[in-house]
DNA sequence: CGCGACGTTGATTTGCCTCAACGATTGTGG
DNA sequence: CCACAATCGTTGAGGCAAATCAACGTCGCG
């Protein structure tokens, strides 16, 4: 379980065995449940997650009480909120839960310490989040350029087995449309 | 001017004499011209650009022709395609000059050197990009869950200069929404 | 001066939302 | 094991926000 981390950090970098070693044990593991969250505003969130099995979602809820979904973390995967996490301001963000799973979690400052000592850790997250930049504009491209319709395929076509496993409202949510109109536009694009 | 760059450096990681020495030769110098296309698809990204002084703006052309505006980059930012430059694929977002200004400029394979190199580089990096997703984030954000008067006037607080720089087409195309409508807003709000 | 780029304004259309009602499914307690 | 409620997806009617299309005024510039 716990070396599914070490795992996805060598595909990009490559760890000696004390470093390795060192990995491993700065992580914990955490047995999550369907709808338990994992950064709950106003909390500091205290620690980065690494999905083993299950699926998280984060989402912003909104003046109107509307939840507005920002990001999927399914399996290999990291998720918190990174404002929060960075800055130790408190978090906006929410964090929870949409099946029962298992998640590796690392605290700030223990990560903080690993990054000082491990300077191929400072690569691999820097290629992290050069990719998360990268996705994040093409989610941004499609949000402001789709048509709802074409929009709700490439969701399809990127999170191929996601819409099975979460409710067809947070998959409108993360559409940024209601899931009335979600339900329509399948009916139409399906024929 | 070339120790502009180091001056942002160094609001984040102490780099010694001769790193800092290292890294201001690895940049070039570059005039730019208002309308001078910086990346232009499908050529790959070559460089990195540092805006010196000067405004550049970052689109994708979609299907109807139409502009969407991802990012602008004034004074003191960072720009390129991004996805382009680390991949060396094909870019798809152009990076245009929206004022005559001033850049540096560095290579992938410069950049890449000095990482390798500089570990506190990597740190730079690594911090760059935590910054960028969290703005990105905030922007999405803004995005799906603001009206789009609301959405003006955070526009304007977060750039507060900008609005008299740059053509109000591109602002609107930044918020996602038509020049006409735009006007509409502005002229609305204003009262 | 005259042209092109840009912003504004008006009329109409459309994509998407809102509200409400209704099945289907799930789960829960008696 | 069944009754009942809660959750979720679907469907319909009506309304609003923003797009589209088009015309016009203004400014800067060759």
């Amino acid at each position: 379980m716990i070396e599914s981390v070490l795992t996805e950090i060598n595909k990009h970098v490559s760890l000696s065995e004390a470093e390795a070693e060192r990995v491993t044990q700065a992580f914990k593991v955490k047995k999550v449940r369907r709808n338990q969250f994992l950064v709950q505003p106003p909390d500091v969130a205290q620690q980065e997650h690494f999905v083993v099995k299950g699926c998280l979602v984060e989402y912003y809820l909104d003046d109107n009480g509307t939840q507005r979904a920002l990001a999927f973390a399914a399996e290999n995967s990291w998720m918190t909120d990174l404002q929060s996490f960075l800055t130790t301001e408190d978090s906006k963000y929410y964090v929870e839960a949409l099946e029962d799973g298992e998640v590796l979690t690392i605290r700030k400052d223990v990560l903080d310490k690993l990054l000082l000592d491990i300077p191929l850790l400072n690569i691999y997250f820097r290629i992290l989040y050069q990719n998360a930049i990268v996705a994040q504009k093409e989610r941004l491209l499609n949000i402001l350029s789709s048509k709802t319709d074409e929009h709700y395929l490439k969701f399809r076509q990127k999170y191929p087995h996601l819409e099975n496993r979460v409710p067809q409202y947070w998959i409108a949510s993360y559409l940024g449309v209601t899931p009335e109109f979600l339900s329509r536009v399948k009916s139409r694009s399906l024929r």
